[in-house]
DNA sequence: GCCAACGTTGGC
DNA sequence: GCCAACGTTGGC
């Protein structure tokens, strides 16, 4: 396949540390201080041009706030081996990284967020992995139907008052 | 601030 | 390789 599908994805980020208005500010975000095997293994899956929900976590209203794309693919993690960075780790280091991270530019905030609720209300949304029960992680990949369900709501619930 | 769920660590 | 202890995440 010369053109491979675009893959779509969800990214957790608490918006006192860095929101969707700060993604907004700074294009080719570098998404760094991911520690964790499986969302640093779903970022390697990452593709160029790949669509992102730009999730507000641990916040007072929940949920995904606008949509990014990955405009630089998997590079090492070099807050890793930075000792005054927050996400430094000892085993990791220029010549043996073991954390990666993704760049990611902000394609569109949207006019409200569509939370937590709204999401766990849809049915069609139902067994989707952010909604699962004790769900901790901060990268999980979002198939091409749930991708479409949440834009569809997205669209009835931003053309509708609060 | 609480606490359930989960991942990681380290002793054995 | 097991598993208890511990730390972290994240909704409420």
């Amino acid at each position: 396949m010369a053109h491979s599908e675009p893959q779509y994805w969800l990214m957790k980020s608490e918006p006192d540390a860095f929101s969707v208005d700060d993604l907004a500010k700074k294009p080719n975000s570098p998404w760094d201080g991911v520690r964790n095997y499986q969302a640093r293994n779903f970022m390697r899956q990452m593709k160029k041009e790949d669509g992102v929900f730009f999730y507000h976590s641990s916040c007072k209203i929940p949920g995904i706030a606008g949509i990014a794309k990955i405009t630089r693919e998997a590079y090492p993690d070099f807050t890793a081996w930075d000792p005054k960075s927050d996400y430094f780790d000892t085993k990791s280091s220029p010549e043996n990284p073991r954390w990666d991270m993704v760049d990611l530019s902000l394609v569109e905030k949207w006019t409200r967020v569509i939370t937590l609720a709204d999401l766990k209300k849809t049915e069609a949304l139902e067994g989707f992995q952010l909604l699962k029960k004790g769900n901790r992680l901060s990268v999980m990949p979002v198939s091409h139907e749930q991708w479409h369900h949440i834009l569809t709501l997205k669209n009835q619930l931003t053309s509708q008052p609060l």
